[in-house]
DNA sequence: ACACTTTTTGAAAACGATTTAATTTAATCT
DNA sequence: AGATTAAATTAAATCGTTTTCAAAAAGTGT
C-alpha cells in the first residue's frame, strides 16, 4: 500500500500521515494515534527506497570483511548488532579477498563512491591507510577500529595493544624470563606494530637486548602458531616464554609445546591475546591460558554507538577512545627456570 | 553530479545517457563510448537510491546472524562474498540475539516487511520454521541453507548431514566400536535432527541398541565439547568412540581425553564434523582429526549463486541441492579395544 | 528522390516518499 | 466579539533516476 492510498483511507493528507508516523511534534496526538493504529492494522510501511531517495540517507553502515579475519570480524559484527538492534540501520558487509591491494582499493572506492552506506567502519588499518585518505577526501563519515598514522583527522576506537603487550612482557620478565619470543599478527597493520613496540620497549626498559629473531608475524591461525612456536622452541637456548597474538595462535603454541614434550606453565610460559570468543575459553584450556583480554564484541557495540554519534553530527576529532586491556593471569605462566 | 547535469555536459538527453550506462542495445556504439569515458572522467555515478526507487530493486540480500553461530556464519558470508564480488549486490547482515523466539520473529518480520532486501537466506532452519512460512506468505524470494519440514515449497541447499554421520558412525562400527557417543549441535534445529537420525540408523542397521544417554546436544563450543566428553568418558563402561559436531567441540573432546589420561586414536576414537576453517585445521591437530568435511565457504558461495538465480526468475522448487560430505580418515580413529 | 525500415535520440511520466511554504482551524487575550 | 497567536493540516515541489511512447535521424531498396 502506498502513502497516498493510506492517507486517503484515513481522510488525511499524505503530509500529515508522514509526519504522524515519523513522530513530528506538529500533529495532534489523537491524529497520530489514529494513524499509527491504522498503519499497523493495514500493514502500511513507507517504501524504503523512496524514503532514502528523499532524505538522502541510506540507513546502513558499511564494513569490510577481509578474508582471513572472519573470526574476529564475526564477533565485532555481533557487537554492532547489539547496539543497532532498535535503530533502523542495517549493516552492510562487503567481503573482500585482500589478494591484491590495488584491487582491494578499487572495490573500496566503488563501494564508497556509490554511497550505499551512510558511514563506514574501517578495520585493521595500516599506518598509511589509503582507505582512510579516500573516505576523508570524499567526506564520508567513518570510524576506524584501530589506529593509523595517516595525516588526516579521523574518529577511532582502539585497544591499547602496545600497553597490553608491554605489560604482558614485563610480567614475564618479572617472573625471571629473559628469552621471550613473540608470535605477532600480520606484518604491516598498525596493531601488530603497536604490539611490536610494547614488546620491544618492555625488554629495553629492563636493559635487555631486543632480538628480532625472537619475533614472528603471521595471521591468527592455529597453523601459524604451531609452526613458529616449533621453530622457536627448537632453538637453543630455548625461549622460556612466549607471547601469542591470539587464541588461535595459542592453540598452535600449546600443540607445539606438547609435541616437544614441554609443559606449558613450567617449561614454557605462554600469554596470548584473547578477543573473547564464546566458543573458545582461555579458562578452559589445559593448562588455563594467561591472557591479555579485550572483548571484540564490546568494541563492535561501542563502534556502532560512535558511528551513530558521528551521523548525528558529532565531530570526528572528538572521537578517540583508547581502551585499556586486562591482563589475566592463569596457569600458563610461571617462574622461569623451574624445569628448563 | 546528477544525471541531468551530466547529460547536459554531453549534450545528450538523460534518457540516452542512462541507456548508454546500463548497456541497452539501442544506443550507438560511439555514443556509448563517449558517455562511458565521460562518466569515468567526471566521476558520475547514478544515485543509488533513485535507481532503487524506480527499479523497485534494493540490490541486497539479507541474512541473519544468530548469536552463538558467528564462527560458521563468518565463513558462509565470506563464501557469499566470493560470488557477489562482481555483482552490484550487497549483503545485509542483521545480527540477532535468539534469546526470545517471539522477539526474534518480530525482528524478522520487520526486516522482511520493510523490504530492505531483494531476497533472504535463512540459516539453521527448524523443522517447522515460522520464518520460512512468513517469507513464503510475503512472496519474498529466499533460499534456505539447510532444510525444514514445513509444508511450503522453498529453495534449499543443504549438506547430507544424515548420510555423513551415518557413514562416520558405520565406520566406527566397522572398527569394532560398539559404545559410540555423539555430541551433536543444538537441539531443535533440523541439521541436528538429521545427524541424530544418521547416528541412530547406523547403529540400528547393525542390530545395535540405540542408547539415548550416549547422545548430547549443545552449541558448537569448546566448552560444550569438554563437558559432555568428560561426562561420557567417565561412564563405565566407557564409550570407545565419539562423534563430535564441530571442530570446536572436538577441541573440547581432545582436552577432556587428555585430562583423563586417554589417548585419542587409541583409547578413544574421535570423528568430528569440519566446516573447514582457515584458522583451525584438522590435519594439524595432535593427533590429526578424522572428519566429515564440507566447506561452509563453498556453501556460502553456491548459496549466493542460487539466490541470484532465484532473483532472475528461476523457480524455487527447482532449487534443491543436497551436497555429499567427505569422510576423511586421519589418526584420531583406530580399532576398538587396542588399549581399553 | 521517394517511400519504407531500422537505428538513435528525447520529452515526459512514473517511482513513493519528505518537506517547505501556505492555509485552515483552534486557542488565547483584550 | 474581534484581533492575535498558536496549532494542525495540506498543496505542491522535490529527491534522481528509469522507462514508455513518440519523434528524429540514418539506411535501404527501387
Amino acid at each position: 500500500m502506498k502513502l497516498k492510498e493510506f492517507a486517503k483511507y484515513l481522510d488525511l493528507s499524505p503530509t500529515t500521515v508522514s509526519r504522524a508516523l515519523s513522530g513530528y511534534p506538529e500533529v495532534r496526538e489523537s491524529t497520530r494515534k489514529r494513524v499509527a493504529d491504522a498503519a499497523i492494522r493495514l500493514g502500511y510501511r513507507p517504501n524504503i527506497n523512496a524514503v532514502r531517495l528523499v532524505t538522502g540517507r541510506v540507513g546502513a553502515i558499511g564494513i569490510l570483511m577481509e578474508r582471513g579475519r572472519e573470526v574476529n570480524f564475526a564477533e565485532f559484527l555481533s557487537g554492532m548488532g547489539e547496539r543497532l538492534g532498535g535503530e533502523d540501520i542495517d549493516i552492510l558487509v562487503s567481503p573482500i579477498a585482500e589478494h591484491d591491494a590495488k584491487e582491494e582499493m578499487q572495490l573500496f572506492s566503488r563501494l564508497v563512491e556509490s554511497r550505499r552506506v551512510d558511514a563506514f567502519i574501517v578495520n585493521a588499518p595500516r599506518p598509511n591507510d589509503e582507505r582512510i585518505a579516500l573516505l576523508h577526501k570524499l567526506g564520508m563519515p567513518f570510524l576506524v577500529h584501530g589506529r593509523s598514522e595517516i595525516d588526516v583527522p579521523y574518529a577511532w576506537l582502539d585497544i591499547d595493544n602496545e600497553g597490553a603487550i608491554k605489560r604482558a612482557t614485563a610480567y614475564l620478565l618479572d617472573l625471571g624470563h629473559t628469552r621471550i619470543a613473540m608470535i605477532n599478527g600480520r606484518p604491516g597493520v598498525t596493531f601488530s606494530m603497536h604490539r611490536d613496540k610494547g614488546y620491544h620497549d618492555a625488554l629495553v626498559e629492563r636493559g635487555l637486548q631486543f632480538d628480532p629473531s625472537l619475533v614472528a608475524h603471521g595471521s591468527f591461525t592455529d597453523e601459524v602458531g604451531f609452526r613458529f612456536a616449533r621453530s622457536f622452541l627448537e632453538q637453543s637456548p630455548r625461549p622460556t616464554a612466549l607471547v601469542a597474538g591470539s587464541m588461535m595462535t595459542a592453540l598452535g603454541v600449546y600443540r607445539a609445546a606438547r609435541s616437544l614434550g614441554l609443559i606449558v606453565g613450567k617449561d614454557i610460559s605462554v600469554i596470548a591475546h584473547d578477543d573473547v570468543f564464546p566458543y573458545l575459553n582461555a579458562d578452559n584450556m589445559a593448562p588455563s591460558l594467561s591472557t591479555t583480554r579485550s572483548s571484540m564484541r564490546a568494541a563492535g557495540k561501542r563502534s556502532a554507538e560512535l558511528v551513530l554519534q558521528l551521523l548525528s553530527g558529532r565531530s570526528p576529532t572528538e572521537i578517540q577512545e583508547l581502551w585499556p586491556v586486562e591482563l589475566i593471569l592463569r596457569e600458563s605462566t610461571g617462574p622461569a627456570g623451574t624445569r628448563a
